[in-house]
DNA sequence: TAAATAATGAACACCATGTTCAGTAACTAA
DNA sequence: TTAGTTACTGAACATGGTGTTCATTATTTA
């Protein structure tokens, strides 16, 4: 890629990252993103369709390295699938984690819809691998979103509360996660990698 | 209220509803809202704020009638609290079924944000009045917020599916709540009114 | 019937959007 | 080093939705 391409797709996410600390997106117009990067605007519009193509462009990049599969990760076999799943859910965690400070900022408005779709979408992939148990006689993609949509509300959730370590939410997380519940009264002991403080 | 408000009003409402069966929100402008309710453009905004105003209001009609007190509601004690509770959501449930329309177009996209935000604080009201069974040590905030979100989504799943009726819908979603799931083995048979197909 | 309230609609200023284009700067390959 | 390609610039422009204003007309109420 053309040094000046990475250049300004750099300075475009950078000011974008910028003001989202600072206002809400719908508040964030063109005019702001090309002024902080120092671009002219026509460039602007060569790299991005309009500011949503900006944000589905972010967004995508974010879950991308999130979810992306780092070496022996596939090799976690020496847990259980579980765990292996566990260690994956606490591993996204952490790369959101490094990025609260806009990523809280486009939760927090319509933005969030786009956001959360993006989070959902990568997590039917990884829960539809899941092949844990299920209450007897629920469908299985319908367990598979109660999943998806539970963790990623965790998520919502953990945004506003520092306090609690990748960890510790994927723990808090799992035992509410559907067919945990009652196996964990068979298994006592199972549910959680580390307690809840 | 003014016989000329009140028409006023109900044009705007029935427009809106009826765009919003033809396009998404975001495609929706105060110009098609003011032609379709053949209303003056000054009208309109002595009225309403702006083209958001008015999606609020609607969401909040839309719940402040599908959690109304019923006759009879506060009533239900020949069932247990339980039964109320289901009862509640049941209600719920046919309300926003009448609206099927454009509650679908609604949730399917920004505005879906909006929606949510209102349904999930009339949903907190009422899961925090449930005082029903929690898992061992979870914060009862935290389990309410999941009885909230997920039937939310599990009403944004319905919207899609229209097969299902209210009762199956409140008997599905009450299997996956927290604290249902443990206490169904303790008593095998309460879990649904209804079963599923 | 008079006073108050609401609706009208054209006209207006405003502002963000997205495009165009001629000119300049930076890369690339021979 | 040079020629050719690709990217950035920034001013200018057309577009379109927004929200306001105001004099006029219609309806309600007391």
């Amino acid at each position: 890629m053309d040094r000046r391409q990475a250049k300004t797709r750099k300075a475009v996410f950078q000011a974008f990252a910028e003001l989202l600390e600072e206002k809400g997106y719908p508040d964030i117009t063109v005019q702001d993103i090309i002024d902080r990067a120092d671009i002219g605007r026509s460039t602007f519009y060569s790299h991005f369709e309009a500011k949503e193509d900006l944000l589905n462009v972010l967004c995508e990049s974010i879950f991308e390295h999130a979810f992306s599969k780092h070496p022996g990760k596939e090799d976690t076999h020496d847990f259980s699938e579980k765990e292996g799943l566990k260690a994956e859910l606490t591993h996204a965690l952490y790369h959101l984690g490094e990025h609260r400070g806009y990523v809280k900022s486009i939760l927090s408005s319509e933005s969030g819809d786009v956001f959360m779709r993006y989070f959902k979408n990568h997590l039917r992939e990884v829960f539809g691998r899941d092949s844990g148990p299920v209450p007897d006689g629920i469908p299985r993609d319908y367990a598979v979103e109660h999943s998806v949509c539970w963790f990623a509300e965790t998520v919502r959730w953990w945004m506003d509360n520092e306090e609690y370590s990748p960890e510790e939410v994927t723990g808090l997380f799992w035992r509410y996660k559907v067919g945990e519940a009652e196996s964990r009264r068979a298994h006592p002991g199972n549910g959680m990698k580390n307690g809840m403080p």
